[in-house]
DNA sequence: GGATCGATCGGCT
DNA sequence: GCCGATCGATCCG
């Protein structure tokens, strides 16, 4: 059962991202282990990457970014729903990955209580979904995912060859051309929990 | 299958 | 005051 540690996480943002499918995302709640394969995620990079939080700098809501890697940005959004990134590069530098999809793994039982659906392809494909499905909500913000008591944390799992993987531009990205097009989605192609499947060439 | 819309509220240019 | 790194319901073809 090998936990990532803070190195893993303290590298190029665009590596670990990649890095990070096949990963096995693990959330312990009430003693339960619910967890599931990382198969889409979003890198987040700097100040001047205008989709990210941090595009307007640091603030009350972003300063998990500017901490060390390693730890949980989560934050609110629409009012209602939730999303996990975990912080990524040096301390100080703005940048993270944001968890789009899993594929779930454990306590399927649990998280269909939680979501309210059976269909495990509905459970946590999406951002909000997977934080629905887990119970991860601001409390977890700045949450220390290596430290040896984290309820919240990354195992080794599998990784995944790069043949199965795609790029592709970030989802609901608008505005800034830059930001629009950049290539900083990552996903397993064709899988079946991947949040938007039939869109363009995935 | 796709387009559209409402929910709901914290954070901010 | 405006708007969002979303989701699910509803309407249409």
């Amino acid at each position: 059962m090998s936990r990532f540690p803070r190195d893993f996480f303290a590298r190029d943002t665009l590596q670990v991202a990649r890095d990070l499918l096949g990963r096995v995302l693990v959330r312990v709640l009430d003693g339960e282990r619910l967890s599931g394969r990382i198969v889409e995620v979003e890198a987040y990079i700097g100040e001047d990457d205008l989709a990210s939080h941090a595009r307007f700098g640091r603030t009350p809501r972003n300063e998990a970014m500017y901490g060390p890697p390693g730890h949980a940005y989560v934050y609110q959004i629409y009012g209602l729903h939730h999303c996990l990134n975990i912080v990524t590069g040096p301390e100080g530098f703005p940048a993270a990955v944001l968890i789009r999809a899993l594929e779930p793994l454990e306590g399927l039982e649990r998280m269909r209580e939680r979501r309210g659906v059976a269909d495990p392809t509905l459970l946590t494909s999406g951002p909000a979904r997977l934080c629905q499905a887990m119970g991860i909500d601001r409390r977890l913000d700045k949450a220390d995912m290596c430290a040896l008591d984290a309820a919240l944390f990354v195992e080794a799992g599998v990784p995944v060859p790069d043949e199965q993987m795609a790029t592709g531009p970030r989802v609901g990205v608008q505005g800034d051309q830059r930001a629009r097009t950049a290539p900083w989605r990552f996903c397993l192609r064709g899988h079946p929990c991947v949040s938007r499947p039939r869109t363009r060439d995935y």
